[in-house]
Formats: structure tokens, C-alpha cells, sequence
DNA sequence: GCTATCTAGTCTCCATCGGATACTAGCATA
DNA sequence: TATGCTAGTATCCGATGGAGACTAGATAGC
């Protein structure tokens, strides 16, 4: 329980051709994409790319998110090189987390489903809404 | 347990203003967010942009997902508006998915995470190697 | 002097989530 | 008669995620 899961050494199945697939369950790719498809992750990189920021910080901005959530998903965006950790020996410490210029470009590819989310919201809220009504009546 | 959550009509605590933010644990948009960041969710939009599919056919092409998070994803889809789901009566039974005009748009802002999976997967098993051995090191 | 507070987490407990497996119906095929 | 097809559902159990207590070491308040 001491070890993270992140940080255990998977047992790596090399993919048989060298195709990236998402769509394939033990493909790298996919690997990568179902840590990414993550809300905490997403909403992280979101933060992080509009400035570097600090542990409580980051706790504070995202509403409903756990201590245990954030240091797992840090630690797990520090280890695919997408946020840079660096810890500054003040007393308390302070840890301040940025975003690495490989994290940036996922930013760019992530932040679109945040504007997504955000102007389509009142569609899916009717869709919702049909869809219930449908199912109470159907 | 006969009902699924996504049947559930949950309290809707209603935003305190009407700016839509992702970061607002309860804001619908965070909600949508959290539905949409999820691989199963946008492995099957991927698949369904591409083409009209029946149940079989998507649990096939999506590796290691299992039945019961493919039906479960796919109402859930299917309620938010993004894919249609019609019954032919046929023996037995058969089912087709389409993606919809809304689902469409989506699609359009999840893709981006599949090609950067597969574009910068080199980067992030580069960095994963790197981080695991400096913690080996200490 | 004693206590509270700050930091960035970790630890423990428990509820929920997701995966594996078995099962359903009704007809077609071997 | 047994087997397979369809699109799921029911059930069990391990993994995941959240709540809250707890850690260190220095500082500020009473």
C-alpha cells in the first residue's frame, strides 16, 4: 500500500505491429488515453496552463476534488511529463506545479472539450430532458 | 440496483449565476465534463462518427471493453443526446447506433485526443522511463 | 509555555464503480 | 437435440475514489 500504483512497473505487452490504436486494450496509446480521458487530469492541465500554481492552490480552484485525487493525478501527469513538480525548501515547504511544453500541446487538444461542455450544455440539458420524459411515459 | 444512475433524476442544485464553469463542482457543465472525459464514452463517439454500428459490432472494435459499460456508456450517450439507438425488429433482435448532429460537434472536440495519444506516445513512454528512473535512484 | 496554523501530502475506512461470468428470449442452423 | 445468434440484464467481487484524520517542523497568537 506504501507503492502507488503508478509507480509500479506494468508488465508491458509489446504491441505486435507498431500501428498506435486506441482501440486495441493493451496498445500504449490507449494506455495513455484512458489516463488523459480523465475529468481531474483535464481540469488540471486546464489550470496549469494559464500559470504555474501551488498544491492548495489547484485543491482550492477545482471544486469537489480530494487531496488523495490530486496528489494520484499530479504525481501520474509529473511521471508522462505533461506538468514539472518542483518543490522549494521554505518552511512550510512549498511545492509549485507547472506545465511542460508537452503538456501544452495536450492542453490544445483538451481544452476544446472544456469549450465544448461549456457552449453545449443547454443541448444536452434538452436532450436530457426528452429523454427522460420519453422513458417516464414510454 | 434495477435502476441505473443515469435514470436517477438527480437534485439540481441550480448555479448561483449563469456563467457556465467546468471548475464548479456542481455547474451541469462540470457534470457534462465528467460524463465526456471518459474512455469508454469517447472511444465510442470515434467509432460511431465513422458509421452507423450494431451493439456486436462496437464491443468487437473496442478492446477489453465489457458489456456492460458499453450498454451502460451507450444509454448514458444516448440520454445526453450525442447517439441514437434504433430497434429493428428482427429475430433475433438487432440494433443500430448512430452518432447525432449534436454527437457530431462533440466528436469533432474528442478526435484531437486520439490523434495526440497516438502522435505523442513516443514522449510520454520516454518521460515514464525517465521518472521511474530517478525514483529508483532516489 | 502551550496551542493553533501553515504547508503538501499520506493513511485508513468505506461506498461506489467497473469487470467477469452466467443468464435471458426466440428463432435458425447442424 | 444441441448450438449459436441477437442485445442486453443479474450477480458477485475486486479495484477505485472520496471523507476525514493524521504527519512534520517552524511560526504566530494567547
Amino acid at each position: 500500500m506504501g507503492e502507488p500504483r503508478i509507480i509500479e512497473l506494468a508488465p508491458r505487452p509489446l504491441p505486435k505491429d507498431l500501428t498506435p490504436d486506441v482501440f486495441v486494450a493493451e496498445c500504449p496509446t490507449r494506455r495513455v488515453l484512458d489516463r488523459v480521458a480523465d475529468k481531474w487530469a483535464v481540469l488540471i492541465l486546464i489550470l496549469l496552463a494559464d500559470g504555474t500554481k501551488r498544491f492548495n492552490a489547484l485543491k482550492r480552484m477545482i471544486g469537489g476534488v480530494s487531496q488523495k485525487m490530486l496528489s494520484q493525478t499530479l504525481k501520474s501527469l509529473e511521471r508522462d511529463g505533461l506538468v514539472a513538480r518542483r518543490a522549494i525548501p521554505t518552511v512550510p515547504v512549498t511545492v509549485e506545479y507547472s506545465i511542460t511544453p508537452l503538456g501544452r500541446t495536450l492542453h490544445a487538444a483538451v481544452d476544446p472539450l472544456r469549450i465544448w461542455a461549456e457552449t453545449h450544455i443547454a443541448a444536452v440539458e434538452a436532450a436530457q430532458a426528452r429523454y427522460d420524459a420519453e422513458q417516464r411515459q414510454g
